[in-house]
DNA sequence: ATGAAAGCGCTAACAC
DNA sequence: GTGTTAGCGCTTTCAT
């Protein structure tokens, strides 16, 4: 192909004028003889004819494109959901989205916005790679939707997770399952705004189930990762035997492997001696732990969704609130159990990090 | 603002003709007079000013977008460092880029396709979320560059990790150690095209270094994934004391986790009684190790880049081949060490899964 | 050193 | 039922 055929050529080709042509492409609704029409698709299909997306959307002023900022796309293992749940319903809707990564930077941040501006995309989003409020960006759209963050005084339509139900269910499968002393694992300084959002769900389960909480039981994780997570969890499970918890509610999965992991190195088992929940049930971790991790997946996918379908509008906008809250689903594995039958008789030999063996290890050989 | 402001605004504003705006605003060479110059751009801001993309792209048949198509992005955690590499060159060279996955679809594909010759995208970039071999997809333009895969036939222009060298950098790590007992634990069926490549390198350091391959340290996952890889490793560390690998190369990180797994349930500690490197540096996976995992990286923020520097032409095209191979650097961590001292002696248990202790372990209590 | 005007490819108001 | 034409906002040739 040399060049592009034109509205023209099919026209030509047709032996009609560019109108009909333009209408029966747009499935008017005017009234042009079937006959006309037939002619018409099949001199577009005979020549190779599609619209262009440019001139179009000059005419008529709407683009079909979605231009979609976020930040810190390269290191986070969630952004494909939420992209994919994105692009999904954009395509369904015959929208084509502009990715736009800004690696957390404000100069940037404003090139993009400026970048999308002039291609006059239909729709904006902003999306942060976890659950923050963020300050909006000068310069954005008024009916731009913020997705997995708030804008600072809920001056945009946003979506994020329920991070206090989440938090609630995720305590809620320990109690169920016979434990009292639940501790919580949370996260370090400065901390996400999921944090909190996740420990008043836990003190909410507690407080339905008449437990007093107990402050020995939260603990700061001193970084969000594994390591984190072990060494939180490594203190707790030295707590002398009357205090110590008998299953751990995690900030996150990561914390959760490290919970584990401390565990190991304590000879207890899983979820025989010590019961685990995690959040975020994240990919290659959570399903990967041995045993399998019970926690709380994020509903990025969803979110994702949801985004877009009011950024285009083809949502009817159920509530009133700015910030929708989206559920965060329990993912039942096996690291949740009942708590041991009786407490294991204090161990007198303080946290020694190692080989202790569970009171149960089968004296074997 | 009611409506945008059209360059003939500015003109007004400036008390010029849009000429003389369209010449200034894009740096013409032309011989305008500083005073003027100085009118136009301030006339531009005082109005708030930003060219119509749409309208500059159908003048000048150039649009500054490129496509991006992508299979599964929603499901690899490798996606994200792609996509930076290949958004900042995009950035850098002012351009835009429209992210479309297709979940692997052909029939998405084919409107993927489409879509973008619609928008009249500068250049397009098929992407894959792991090294393989594609048919590329009918109606694809020829100038396409593939990302993290081969076209079959060596149609288009290519970027991929170069996984044969990878495999050897990873086994020359064990060889320089000490170890000759190098276990291979491959990849299931259907194989990915790097699992061979890898298992090329594995030969090639073998047999530099005087060592003959022997067929039970090469095993098959039954799934690519840690309890695959917790699987394969138990029936390599089953072997008998004479033929048990003391270093395990694994396809990937996740079935180097698993090994990690069979590791520990025999009591054996990293690196002392067995070193391990894995594949990928997955993010979360390989750092998180209990010791850290030593590994081979995937250059998916790279790839992303030459993808993109090709696609726009901004590239000197060093190599004639058509598809360009791109290093896999070793990340050197915690788990790998000398083999142990002697052969450990033969334990006469049949592999029986679990609590048997290392010979080292110490005799407490 | 600056301006007039054509035209990129399409849609839609209006005429017939 | 179908065709003519203006114009979306810009770049660029050609005049002056």
């Amino acid at each position: 192909m040399t060049t592009r055929p034109r509205i023209s050529d099919v026209a030509a080709a047709a032996g009609v004028s560019v109108t009909t042509v333009s209408l029966v492409l747009n499935n008017a609704k005017t009234r042009i003889s079937a006959d006309t029409q037939q002619r018409v698709r099949d001199a577009a299909r005979a020549v190779g004819y599609a619209p262009s997306a440019l001139a179009r959307g000059l005419r008529t002023q709407r683009t079909r494109t979605v231009g979609l900022i976020s930040d810190q796309i390269a290191t986070t293992p969630f952004a494909g959901r939420m992209l994919a749940g994105a692009q999904d319903v954009a395509r369904d809707h015959g929208h084509l989205v502009f990715l736009l990564d800004t690696g957390g930077d404000a100069g940037i941040e404003a090139e993009a916005i400026a970048a999308l501006s002039a291609q006059q995309v239909d729709a904006m989003i902003y999306a942060c790679m976890w659950h923050r409020t963020v300050e909006p960006p000068a310069g954005i759209r008024a009916d731009t939707v913020f997705l997995d963050c708030r804008p600072a005084g809920g001056s945009h339509r946003s979506v994020v997770p329920d991070d206090r139900a989440g938090g609630a269910a995720a305590v809620r499968e320990l109690v169920a399952a016979g434990h009292r002393r639940i501790a919580y694992i949370d996260a370090s300084e400065p901390k996400p705004i999921a944090s909190a959002l996740r420990f008043e769900g836990y003190l909410e389960v507690l407080a339905e189930a008449g437990i007093d909480p107990d402050a020995v039981l939260r603990v700061d994780v001193t970084e969000i990762s594994a390591r984190g997570g072990r060494e939180a969890a490594d203190m707790l499970l030295a707590l002398p035997a009357d205090r110590r918890p008998t299953a751990l509610f995690c900030f996150n999965d990561r914390i959760a492997a490290g919970a584990y992991m401390a565990a190991r190195h304590r000879g207890l088992e899983i979820p025989r001696d010590l019961s685990i929940v995690g959040y975020d049930d994240q990919q290659f971790i959570a399903a990967e732990q041995d045993p399998p991790l019970t926690t709380v997946a994020l509903p990025h996918y969803e979110m994702g969704r949801w985004a877009m379908e009011v950024a285009l509008g083809v949502r009817a906008e159920e509530d009133e609130d700015a910030t929708h809250l989206m559920e965060c689903p329990v993912i039942r594995r096996d690291s949740v159990g009942p708590p041991p039958a009786q407490v294991a008789k204090p161990s007198r030999r303080r946290a020694s990090h190692n080989t202790e063996r569970p009171p149960s290890a089968a004296p074997d050989r």
